[in-house]
DNA sequence: AGCACGATTAACT
DNA sequence: GTTAATCGTGCTC
């Protein structure tokens, strides 16, 4: 049952080949009696302690401590004092990077996402990182969780897979104060035909 | 101990 | 297009 469940290996490759394939994949998490899942539609990469726009520019601090870890495992962080965001942890041990899980299509428990987001039309729904993790209850407790098994109600499956064509590149949103080239690099990654 | 800021969102002009 | 909300984190004193 866990055979689509993407393995360790996926994770531990350069962040952009990961953050690029996570397209089309989807996200799936299982409450109570609940499951909730959604293709992820749209990603970023943060790579290393030389990207300035990655957290781990500070270098190994409590709240990154977790991106210099294994691939597979979550990095959930709270910004703008009220959201959570999720990322997937790539890369070797020892090397910080992640991938911020953008934007997902959701495919599975519509009802509750509705219930969480219902009063935003639709569209709006998961389409952007705190937006998401609302819809599906990630909060600072999956911090570390492994998301290449079940156990914690959080995993990413492998899906179809989205053809380079399709693929939209264009710079990391929300990096006002981080100087170049950083701020520009492409790496922001969006499914543009669903 | 204090401070500036943030990988955002929703509401408003 | 502009801006308030709201608090953990990392840095300075």
């Amino acid at each position: 049952m866990d055979k689509r469940i993407l393995p360790h290996e996926f994770y531990d490759r350069p962040t952009l080949t990961v953050a690029q394939e996570l397209l089309g994949a989807t996200l799936v998490r299982v409450e109570k009696d609940v499951q909730i899942a959604g293709i992820i539609v749209e990603t970023e990469a943060y790579v290393g302690e030389s990207d300035l726009g990655c957290h781990a520019k500070a270098g190994k601090t409590p709240r990154t401590a977790i991106m210099y870890g294994m691939p597979g495992r979550a990095y959930v962080y709270f910004t703008y004092g009220m959201h959570w965001m999720l990322n997937a942890v790539t890369e070797a041990e020892g090397f910080p990077a992640a991938v911020l899980i953008r934007a997902i299509h959701p495919t599975e428990g519509v009802e509750i996402i509705a219930s969480r987001r219902g009063k935003q039309p639709r569209t709006y729904w998961t389409d952007g990182p705190a937006k998401l993790t609302q819809a599906l209850a990630i909060d600072k407790s999956f911090n570390g969780i492994d998301l290449c098994n079940s156990e914690s109600g959080l995993w990413i499956e492998s899906g179809k897979r989205v053809l380079e064509k399709n693929v939209t590149t264009s710079a990391r949103v929300g990096l006002y104060t981080v100087p170049e080239p950083w701020k520009s690099k492409p790496w922001r990654f969006q499914i543009s035909t669903l």
